[in-house]
DNA sequence: CTTGGGACCTGGCTGC
DNA sequence: TGCAGCCAGGTCCCAA
């Protein structure tokens, strides 16, 4: 599932085929995938326009483009950027050419992503929290958030609107390495545990972000490799297996209909 | 206001 | 072997 390690990734890699492109084609397989705009109308205005350049915010991948607009797009559960495929995927929903031949093809087997249109991302993006890794998401700021809730840890840190771009894998494996049991309430942690989770969030992320993303289950990268975070983790879809550290047996709990993981040993 | 739970979506897996 | 039901989870929407 593509969360900020795996976003950040596609940008990366996605950039150096794109950027200073124009649009040549535009074809949609699937209207659901594009928000509030007619198809007809997504193409005709997306057409012969030029990328400026790529950015992401939280999950968000933001196509610049130059007439003051932007293309926004959200991958969800399953969706995939594939540059120049081999073959043709059951699962395209939308494909792009451009003007230097390039072909970018939309591939989304659970058909929850999204693709925006807009002149202004304010209302995509507006309600998301502040990016972990930069420099300005500090401990304070992240004390500062949890303490206005009293909800479980885990929840606190896959809401989007507290913290940006963490999703339930990448929850799961920040609280292993901060010790923490998914369902301490926010208002009650001290600024030492605060500090710990702080540094794992930050740690856990670059890490992913330096292996390419997980690929745990359809995540594979532009060029149709696979990322290789997850053979890192720890406890996230570890049901039973042993913990890495104690060798207690990982459990899995259910939290908001999600699965979590965790060790019942280190994480007391 | 906050928090919790269901819906959406599809395919792979498990257990009877 | 067939099939029901669970599981994967990001986000939106509604109810308490």
């Amino acid at each position: 599932m593509p969360e900020l390690p795996e976003v950040e990734t596609i940008k990366n890699e996605l950039s150096p085929w794109v950027v200073g492109q124009h649009f040549n084609q535009v074809n949609v397989l699937d209207g659901r995938l594009i928000y509030q705009l007619p198809v007809p109308e997504f193409c005709r205005r997306l057409t012969g326009q030029a990328i400026e350049s790529i950015s992401r915010r939280g999950k968000y991948l933001i196509f610049q483009l130059s007439v003051a607009q932007y293309l926004v797009v959200h991958l969800r559960m399953s969706g995939a950027l594939l540059l120049n495929p081999d073959k043709i995927d059951p699962y395209a929903r939308a494909s792009f050419t451009f003007s230097n031949g390039t072909h970018l093809v939309l591939n989304d087997q659970r058909r929850l992503g999204i693709v925006w249109l807009v002149e202004n991302i304010e209302p995509v993006v507006g309600k998301l929290g502040p990016e972990p890794l930069e420099d300005n998401f500090t401990a304070a700021v992240l004390s500062q958030r949890l303490s206005k809730h009293h909800i479980p840890i885990k929840v606190a840190l896959i809401d989007q609107s507290l913290i940006a771009g963490i999703g339930n894998m990448y929850a799961d494996e920040i609280l292993f390495a901060a010790r923490m049991h998914p369902l301490r309430t926010t208002d009650s942690l001290s600024p030492e545990e605060i500090q710990h989770i702080h540094n794992s969030i930050r740690r856990i992320l670059r890490s992913a972000i330096a292996r390419k993303g997980a690929s745990t289950d359809t995540y594979v990268r532009p060029g149709g490799q696979l990322g290789t975070a997850h053979f890192d983790f720890k406890v996230a879809h570890r049901k039973g297996k042993p913990c890495p550290v104690c060798g207690v047996s990982v459990e899995r709990i259910s939290l908001q209909n999600r699965g979590t993981y965790f060790c019942p040993n280190c994480q007391p």
